[in-house]
DNA sequence: ACAGCATATGTTAACGATAACATAAACAGG
DNA sequence: CCTGTTTATGTTATCGTTAACATATGCTGT
């Protein structure tokens, strides 16, 4: 900037105003300043101005994988929302795996975001006070948690669940299977099977026919090996509830090879309302939990937050929506 | 660090060095170094430190699309290479749109990357220049242009067609079809359409069966519609190639909708190995990138290259796979 | 026992921007 | 025409860390 201002005949100070939309500074000079920038080739340094201005426009935002489209969908509703403000996001992923998470969150934190967004209501007890000494707007997503660390924006994955077990049970089926992770690395799969047992039992319904499908994120690959193990096994399921789409696909591909008519012989649901639950044949019953608007919702609150407009609530419920299709009557 | 140093009564510089691993410090010292800083919820500040010592260990990417398990996995490569040398990717995405990706550039720069990974070999002449004077590595991914800005590692989308066009020739068809976006934008999918054309007329076949399904990137939905359009107006056509794998996905759907039988009566391929191309029924004929070695290969060149190690190719060519599968005769 | 070197720590200044305050010039209203 | 205010610009110090250099202490080999 010394050398901008010396060769536009003006002061530093100057210089930092002219690149800055609001200040006061005359159009000449400016026009001056930025024709000698570009002169010089001169590129801004965000390092330097976030040093002295105590501001780095990072938010920060974990998720568990970056290979997940609803995840993705909410990281759009984000950065959608948060780049008309010039804030620009910091992802990283986590891997399902909750040290890994606390590794993340000490890094991110050390570059000064001005919130932070993560996945989940769970994590590690020093993740959790990194959190919330960290003195900036935190905000949980995917999950709804009695008392957030400091804003919770999201559904009871236990709840949604308990809806679609309803349903089917209202249909008449009482025999109904759930495919899951085998582990409870994924807290929000971890979560519906909780919800698939609770609403099996209230409604005094056998709750064991739980098939692990192994290390989550469970695969398409892997929703087929279960469905396969579950048509060996327990023959007379009538229903599955898979944690999600893409094991809900994997599964109905299995009955495929295998001649197993679905719906006819069995009832195929998902979770996540991917793309793939609305265009296979038959399409997937699923749960559509507006991953988008998650993040849209979540962007909102954190310009609000910054802004100390009035004061947001710290519990906001997004509401899942059944979507019954083909594979399940 | 002042307030550390006090307590722990040492000089700053001391606490500066005990935070890294490999300074002298001496035992003693660095533990109750870390005890203070602890006791203080101390959180070392990067922004600082990356202004002074003029390292931001920041790697920059951008992708057209987040919500995509190609470019998802070339970022896993490529994060998992650059972990252990605490590397951090800042990522962002495009949209398929070269306008928002010199937007992106322009933006990412300020923040003094370490090296930036772009993905094709086409920007705006602003973008390109940009890159040139950034004085950082450039690599270039997921294309293989003649002269790369800086490094380039990837393929020729416009070849990999081109292999299985002369495939499908070889097994005695002439009349295939390819669907693709109608725009330029993705200029990886425009590179495959012109591959194609291009195979078609080199065996003197008609290479005019072309199906624009919507502006890229075209969901499996959007290849559904393509493949109805397709079936309307030339029924004779023996083999469809998909610029992507989830619209050949749709396009096997809507095949089963109207009960075209595929392979029987209409060959499928897709483009890009993704989960579903494996395991949809019939299984898609597709092409692998090798999508996790390219980011994978980009990591160590990018480590290689802050190092100063030896003097890597400008060119790295990675050879996507043909996968011949059941939807394909 | 002493030069020579490695190890542990301290001192000073600087990275490149801008907040905070100061000032000169232009402008408005009575 | 003068005071009060706005607009355009300048000056100074600083954000929190670390590079570069300096120094003290301990250790090695002869």
């Amino acid at each position: 900037m010394a050398d901008i201002a010396r060769l536009a005949g003006v002061s530093p100070m100057t210089v930092s105003r002219a690149f800055k939309a609001d200040s006061s500074v005359s159009d000449a000079t400016r026009d001056a300043i930025l024709k000698a920038a570009d002169d010089l080739g001169y590129v801004f340094d965000s390092t330097a101005s976030s040093l002295r201005s105590q501001r780095t426009d990072f938010i920060a935002v974990t998720i568990p994988s970056i290979n997940n489209a609803n995840f993705a969908e909410t990281v759009r509703g984000l950065s959608e929302g948060l780049k008309a403000r010039g804030l620009q996001i910091l992802l990283g992923y986590t891997d399902y795996d909750m040290a890994e998470e606390e590794r993340l969150i000490e890094q991110f934190l050390r570059r000064r975001p001005e919130a932070i967004v993560v996945t989940g209501g769970r994590h590690t007890p020093r993740a959790r006070r990194m959190l919330q000494n960290a003195g900036i707007p935190v905000i949980e997503t995917w999950d709804l948690p009695e008392d957030p660390i400091g804003h919770v924006i999201g559904f009871s994955n236990a709840d949604a669940v308990r809806g679609m077990v309803d349903h089917f049970v209202a249909r008449g089926l009482s025999r109904i299977a759930f495919i899951g992770g085998d582990t409870t690395r994924d807290t929000r799969g971890a979560d519906r099977r909780v919800g698939f047992i609770a609403a099996m039992q209230a409604h005094g319904l056998d709750a064991t026919r739980l098939i692990a499908a192994g290390i989550p994120p469970i695969s398409m690959r892997e929703g087929a090996g279960a469905m396969g193990r579950l048509l060996d096994t327990l023959p007379d399921t009538q229903a599955v509830i898979c944690v999600s789409d893409l094991s809900a696909f994997g599964a109905l591909t299995e009955c495929q090879r295998r001649g197993v008519d679905v719906p006819g012989r069995l009832w195929i649901a998902g979770f996540g309302d991917y793309e793939i639950a609305g265009i296979a044949v038959p399409a997937l019953t699923t749960i559509n939990p507006f991953p988008r608007d998650i993040g849209a919702r979540t962007a909102d609150l954190i310009l609000d937050l910054l802004d100390g407009r009035d004061d947001p609530p710290a519990r906001i419920a997004i509401s899942p929506a059944l979507l019954i299709r083909q594979s399940t009557g």
